[in-house]
RNA sequence: CGGGAUAUAGUUCAGCCCGGUUAGAAUGCCUGCUUUGGGAGCAGGAGGUCGUGAGUUCGAAUCUCGCUAUCCCGACCA
């Protein structure tokens, strides 16, 4: 360990420190097929919380789970003309259905006769797999609304991935739900993106803008994209999660109808929302620096690592009798603590480590501390550490993880307010969006104007607030480049 | 898909220009001893068909050509 390297800092190139923590802090790894990551056990355990957490919400606003197949039909994606157009150009295709030895040599290859009738797409979302199966189970209004989600993976194949930011596979949950009307619809999905901002920022403790997508960035086939919008640390914006409003585009598209109390038939209004792993970028890139990963501890596969500091197992074993009490009222407390009596390292190493891996609570007791009946506790949030006496050491963890939660959270939304600024010319907003955050302003509401910014400036409108952002008042205006009138400032910045 | 680069030990890389016994280093791994309050030290050990196919040559990691893969920049990306 003697030539330990550490993280590249973020100031001399973010890119290349984001690459780096995501392998060193034992999240992910490239694998032997391009553009798709390994997850390892550590970067898993985080993921599986993120979803407990999400389920337990989905559940509560009625949400059932369900699979539906990883292949679709290729006649089924272009059912939708837009849903089609924006994806075809990035879909994995099963043309065969077996192998067979290579006649000429060794090795196998693709068996020409076992050719597929229709070919079949490995999904890139599930709309239209499922719209064809909600036909089938929808014919009265008592049948709805229908409000399934499933955790699956998808395939994008991207041209240029990165770790959990683009991936051409990633793990995600997609919820379809199917309403007898169009109220009740457009409510579930606002209702479904409340749930991604508490979630995003209780859990998480990642502040996010609720929004609208502009009709440019909206998703293929909806008639309106709501969204969550996330600053990173250097400035850029990250979607976080993203929940639309599909009217009765898929109802159509797949025929399915129901017949309504008034004896009439009637297409049904369908909804459909998802986050993803990438939620694991954003989490990175919110909170942690260059000593590593900061995880929030409510997201924290391990809140506490206790690290014994000893000399010989005798010393080992007193400080073990003294802790393991207070580490069983820890975990009966749903702390989740790990104690680290390995000899394997020294605890330098151990401390170091735990940083990268972003623990948020660091315990360590010696001779000294046996002594006096003391700990040393140190926060990763801050770096800072103090030695304190043992009595009621437990209530003191708790309440620390729960400022931390709190203090990482704060200082997020202190940084995206100090970088969010109002921009009235375009002159202006040119010099202003290349340093990054995010840019209020005016906008005509035409897609030819947001076009346009975008081939000038590799800007884009991240969303249009539903609210007030802290500190700004929102009015209508003129635009910025056109001069038109603007009904409010939305929110511009250079995206992931 | 355009431009640039790379491919040698688990990992990061040196060696190649100027071909020549047994291909090196660091780190990681294994064993032993000593250590342990911020990334320990010493000694020993295991580990490589030099991406792949052809060519030149008495001889190729090294020179030539083809192929493949990966990375970076761009284009693309709800």
């Amino acid at each position: 360990m003697a030539n330990f390297q550490k993280l590249t800092p973020r100031s001399e190139d973010y890119s290349k420190w984001y690459n780096e923590l995501v392998v060193k802090a034992d999240l992910a790894e490239q694998s032997a097929v391009r553009g798709c990551m390994v997850i390892k056990p550590y970067g898993y355990a985080i993921w599986e919380t993120i979803q407990q957490e999400l389920d337990r919400r989905f559940k509560q606003q009625g949400v059932k789970n369900a699979y539906f197949p990883l292949l679709i039909p290729k006649s089924f994606l272009s059912r939708e003309a837009e849903h089609v157009e924006g994806f075809a150009k990035e879909c994995a295709v099963v043309t065969h259905h077996r192998l067979m030895n290579d006649p000429n040599g060794k090795g196998v290859v693709v068996d020409p006769n076992a050719k597929l009738e229709e070919e079949l797409i490995i999904r890139p979302t599930s709309e239209t797999i499922i719209w064809s199966t909600y036909k089938n189970w929808i014919s009265s209004y008592r049948d709805l609304p229908i409000l399934c989600n499933q955790w699956c993976n998808v395939m994008r194949w991207e041209m240029r991935t990165r770790l959990f930011l683009r991936t051409a596979e990633f793990l995600w949950q997609e919820g379809h739900t199917a309403h007898a009307t169009k109220e009740e619809a457009e409510d579930y999905a606002r209702t479904m993106l409340d749930v991604y901002a508490d979630f995003a920022e209780k859990v998480m403790a990642i502040p996010v803008v609720k929004g609208v997508k502009s009709p440019n960035e909206r998703f293929a086939g909806a008639l309106n994209t709501y969204c969550i919008e996330a600053m990173m640390q250097d400035g850029k914006a990250l979607q976080a999660g993203t929940s639309h409003f599909l009217g009765q585009n898929f109802a159509k598209s797949f025929d399915v109808q129901f017949l309504s109390k008034e004896n009439k038939y009637e297409y049904v209004w369908a909804t459909s929302w998802g986050v993803s792993t990438r939620l694991m970028g954003a989490l990175i890139m919110t909170h942690s620096d260059d000593n590593g990963l900061v995880l929030p501890p409510h997201l924290a596969p391990i809140q506490v690592v206790f690290v014994p500091i000893f000399k010989e197992q005798s010393q080992l074993d007193a400080i073990l009798a003294k802790m393991n009490p207070i580490i069983d009222n820890l975990k009966a407390k749903g702390i989740r603590v790990q104690v680290d009596a390995s000899d394997k390292s020294t605890p330098g190493f151990k401390f170091a480590d735990y940083e990268l891996k972003g623990v948020p609570v660091r315990l360590a007791m010696g001779g000294r501390d046996l002594e006096s009946g003391t700990i040393e506790v140190a926060r990763r949030d801050t770096l800072t550490k103090e030695t304190v006496t043992l009595e009621g050491i437990e209530e003191r963890i708790e309440g620390l993880l729960e400022e931390i939660q709190a203090n990482i959270y704060k200082k997020a939304l202190d940084f995206r307010i100090a970088n969010t600024r109002e921009v009235n010319s375009y002159e202006e907003f040119k010099e202003e969006i290349q340093k990054g955050g995010f840019l209020l302003c005016h906008w005509d509401g035409t897609p030819e104007t947001e076009e346009k910014i975008k081939e000038d400036t590799k800007a884009t409108i991240r969303c249009i607030p539903l609210a007030d952002l802290p500190g700004h008042k929102n009015e209508p205006g003129k635009c910025m480049v056109t001069g038109k009138p603007s009904a409010g400032r939305v929110v511009f910045a250079i995206a992931y």
